[in-house]
DNA sequence: GCACTTTACTAAAACGCTTAAGTGCTGTTA
DNA sequence: TAACAGCACTTAAGCGTTTTAGTAAAGTGC
């Protein structure tokens, strides 16, 4: 890179000391190594004049530790259009950075690869692993956790040794179809994001379903259909359900993204929200307090996702296991104006766009 | 990480020969080294059946290579809201890792400390940098970019030595502002996004002032809003907008998100569009297409972004000047449903300034 | 004042790889 | 047949740190 590099060496040379008490000097953390308050500022000052930068490489390599973590997306789809994630990501960004590791980045775009994110921890190029939403199929996480390699998973991982954060998408499915039912809703679609064998949205998908069973109501299956990430998908997956059954008059929608495709798909249709059918959605994402009609929800804190997932990792990889090992974030309910009663019974029911209004605590 | 690691020491005595033989078959590009087919199959035989992963640290050490390249956002808060961002990252993760690359991302939080990210560099963490939206008064950019540092930055980058991508930001505003005037507006708010040193919201500006004077029409300071990069700026710029002023007829939203707050804010004033007010944003985001009404907006392809971001960059690395070395992406205007002609008034006809406000409320 | 600990350092061996320089071969050419 | 070139390797010198083991000098206990 650039011409003159600066080592240790030079250092050294500069403050009159070996390389190892440069060394010491940096890594203040080693306590078990005394020096002097008069070299010390000797060698911060040579550091200083020199502009020197440890070089990562040559640390790299020494200290086994790449200072390095990543955060890895089932679905590169998934990351370009869920406007989820980018919160998790700028809190865990700032939470790495703030502790002096890298964060990269691993989108898996090639599904007959799922574990290819695997190489980077064999290379050993990252400390460690934070994985959002993995499928319970990969066998390769359990060995790395049993082997005692820092991941954070959901807290639901089936692997006892496992550190996870998240939240219930159960129960948020749960939650929110439980209002619909509050409301007077009967007939509710249920319009799932992602494919079937995509854990987070199976799971919402078995809320949906339980809530209804604690109503003594029968899922019928022509009222639940599978999209996938995108808007465009909640936008067909609802044309498709407007056209299998027309007497249904709430869905709940597996996340805000493909609610938002549902919503243009009903307002082509001519179908008026909340007054004919209402809808909700899942996970709160920026826009979904400014549409039109404004989004009824279950609000995450992305960013505290993010914060504690990350806290959780380097805490792992400086060797503590963090307490609690297994954390569920709070959902709630945010009730805005795309949610109403059935149309029988007309009732007028909005909360604001910033305070989402009423909230249930979980 | 795992107990029993195994190094290239361990192959070569598996296969019968030295550690530089594996190397050799290793990196086959190397094409200054002859090795026997039979000599390779048995290299590679023991690689397979070692299970043999080459560690980062020590390539990395011994290379001056990192295989590693970072993405440099402006703003943490960018990225939490921007539903831009997610699509260049997602397809510069692939070509990335198409291309044996680790991606990093690095969002800068602390403005105090914008050049955070040049730890990076100096530590020789990264081969490249691809700084999306870069202020001009980095001189440590082009510092990089003299001392033939591989960086992708805009296409517009004051520095003749620089490559980039991106595309003009100026032309795009200045396009979706014309479509404006074409469409009959003579009274035209601006709301920009970001803050007023933020470069690319400055262009837009720029852009947006340019139509106006093509068209002979003043700028009037009262109609220009300052937002930051949120729905809920947008949403407050637009309010404060409508109090300041009542007789506009259209907004050019500096880019996708705060249109979708802008719209809001219009929503709940009771503002009907486009009957009332049209209003055209920027980027193209994913939702646009969904809102009630349909953005009208300038398209960019994101992922082509990231994707051409990203292999220019990796050429870059590799020693070659990517031709070309500048890239403006083309930007087309997607007319949905949010503009239309202005509200017809007599005055209209006359054209000039308009003494009669429009009917704003209901 | 002798053995001892403590203090403040240094020497040098890793860490796992790349790569320039060298080493025997066999085959070719003048 | 000597000189040389090409082939298929090996040797070994780094790359820039960390960290263990060691050492000289000063301090402490009795």
């Amino acid at each position: 890179m650039r011409a003159g590099k600066i080592t240790m060496q030079d250092v050294a040379r500069k403050a009159g000391v070996s390389i190892a008490t440069v060394s010491f000097v940096l890594n203040k953390k080693s306590v078990q190594m005394a020096i002097a308050p008069e070299t010390r500022e000797r060698v911060l000052l040579a550091v200083k004049e020199l502009g020197y930068v440890p070089n990562a490489a040559g640390r790299h390599l020494a200290s086994g530790k790449s200072h390095a973590l990543a955060f890895v997306l089932p679905s590169a789809v998934h990351l370009r259009v869920d406007a989820f994630i980018p919160q998790i990501l700028s809190s865990l960004n700032e939470v790495c950075h703030q502790n002096g590791f890298n964060l990269l980045v691993y989108a898996i775009e090639d599904p007959s690869r799922p574990d290819a994110y695997m190489d980077m921890v064999h290379e050993n190029s990252i400390d460690g692993l934070f994985i959002l939403n993995p499928r319970e199929d990969e066998e390769q996480i359990n060995a790395l956790i049993d082997a005692d390699f820092p991941v954070i998973v959901g807290p639901g991982w089936p692997n006892p040794k496992a550190c996870g954060v998240g939240f219930s998408n159960r129960h948020a499915a749960l939650q929110a179809t439980e209002y619909l039912i509050s409301e007077g809703h009967r007939r509710i679609a249920c319009l799932n994001y992602g494919p079937e064998n995509y854990l987070t949205a199976a799971s919402r998908y078995k809320g949906y379903c339980e809530a209804l069973a604690q109503a003594d109501i029968a899922v019928d299956k022509t009222l639940v259909a599978w999209a996938d990430f995108s808007h465009e998908s909640g936008y067909r997956a609802a044309s498709e359900l407007l056209e299998r059954a027309d007497d249904f008059t709430a869905i709940f929608a597996g996340n805000d993204t493909v609610a938002i495709g549902a919503i243009a798909a009903l307002h082509d249709k001519g179908v008026e929200i909340p007054r004919d059918i209402s809808i909700v959605g899942m996970d709160d994402i920026p826009p979904s307090g400014f549409l039109s009609p404004a989004l009824t929800t279950i609000h995450v804190d992305g960013a505290e996702y993010g914060r504690q997932a990350g806290e959780m990792l380097i805490s792992l990889v400086k060797g503590t296991r963090p307490q609690p090992p297994r954390v569920y974030l709070p959902t709630r309910l945010v009730i805005r104006s795309s949610t109403a009663a059935p149309p029988v019974r007309s009732s007028a029911l909005a909360g604001g766009r910033f305070s989402g209004g009423i909230c249930q605590g979980k």
